[in-house]
DNA sequence: TAAGCGTGGTA
DNA sequence: TTACCAAGCTT
């Protein structure tokens, strides 16, 4: 006789179990064996692989980790660090405006809380950079806090589990409802990573191995034979084209032209070329007229890159002159000194197109 | 609440 | 190739 699948109540144990047997190794974690014995994170480490973790792939963000750690091993460190060195030790990795808090936030920590992170979610949370989710990740796992964290893997585990399906971000409460429910008193740093992993290695967004996953027995999604439909999200928008022009001047002494950008909004504080305003109109300013000085400007190809919210192509034009030329609000470069500069991707593209080997020179 | 905010990997 | 997406925060 056909009888309907009866579910567990859901339950941490046996994602611990299956997050000792399975968890990953990271650079910034503590392994459970480890935990188990009392040994915390370092919160400054935590905190630290968390805003880097924002928006932003495990493998993406390994070499800037280690970089930071071995430039700035304390966050006293990076509090007495220059804004420009942490801009460009974070050039590349995007959502600049993290690299902006971070330095914020390690200032705030070594004036106001004597060089110690404050071991609450509240307080956490009154830091710059440091949202609910960030300030419960740190609560969790650096100071073992019972703080229910919810990013976008638990959210994904946490729809399938209770097959939710009210959509995101609309949905976002009752989640977290949940989670907090599910998050063991004893374990909540080891509970938050488990979930982590559980969503990046068993309960992905396409095809979740569901066969193997420890919560197999209780989740609702699962047993509707249809875990991808969630968690169910807004629709997307489509991505506008905006087009404009970069200038690449490079004097006879290997030199190069560069600006800071305002220090808020898109690539705030960051160096660029100079640059038309970027538009979307389709009469946009996209030719040599609007150079930074007048010279031979010579068309040197275009670069295409997405940003979250519209996509961008530049043409580049290119001058070798002979000396600099003055100019207000810029400076010359040595182009050998290239790596040393807060350049965000899409500007080392637009270099990299007017003077190929710039970033494959020797130093000095 | 919705929009603004980067980049690189993957299917 | 296009589209999606990865440990969100701020305004």
């Amino acid at each position: 006789m056909m009888t309907s699948t009866k579910l567990n109540a859901p339950s941490a144990t046996p994602l611990l179990a299956w997050y000792d047997r399975h968890h990953r190794d990271l650079p910034w974690r503590v392994s459970p064996p480890m935990a188990a014995h009392g040994v915390r994170a370092d919160p400054y480490r935590v905190w630290l692989s968390e805003v880097m973790l924002q928006q932003t792939t495990v493998q993406a963000v390994k070499p800037y980790f280690a970089d930071f750690l071995a430039r700035w091993p304390t966050v006293r460190d990076l509090a007495e660090a220059t804004n420009d060195d942490v801009m460009a030790a974070w050039a590349g990795l995007g959502y600049y405006a993290r690299a902006r808090n971070l330095k914020k936030c390690a200032e705030a920590v070594a004036t106001h809380h004597d060089g110690v992170f404050p071991d609450t979610e509240d307080g956490l949370k009154s830091l710059p950079g440091i949202g609910d989710y960030t300030a419960a990740a740190v609560a969790a796992i650096a100071f073992n806090r019972q703080a229910a964290v919810m990013d976008g893997n638990v959210e994904r585990v946490i729809s399938r589990l209770y097959a939710i399906a009210t959509s995101l971000p609309a949905g976002k409460p009752l989640m977290k409802q949940k989670v907090a429910l599910l998050t063991p008193a004893d374990r909540p740093g080891d509970f938050a990573q488990a979930m982590m992993d559980l969503g990046a290695t068993i309960c992905t967004p396409k095809r979740p191995a569901c066969s193997i996953c420890p919560f197999r027995g209780s989740c609702e999604a699962l047993r509707l034979h249809d875990p991808e439909q969630f968690p169910v999200k807004a629709a997307k928008k489509e991505r506008p084209v905006r087009r404009g022009a970069a200038f690449v001047a490079v004097t006879a002494d290997g030199e190069i032209l560069l600006r800071r950008r305002i220090a808020s909004g898109l690539l705030g504080g960051m160096t660029e070329v100079p640059t038309t305003a970027w538009t979307s109109r389709a009469d946009g300013e996209t030719s040599a007229d609007a150079a930074p000085f007048p010279a031979q400007w010579e068309p040197c190809g275009s670069v295409i890159h997405v940003f979250t919210h519209f996509e961008l192509r530049l043409s580049i034009y290119r001058t070798a002159i002979p000396s600099r030329i003055q100019t207000d609000d810029k400076w010359w470069e040595p182009v050998t000194n290239l790596e040393a500069q807060a350049l965000p991707t899409i500007m080392k593209k637009a270099i990299a197109t007017a003077i190929p080997l710039a970033f494959a020179m020797p130093k000095g």
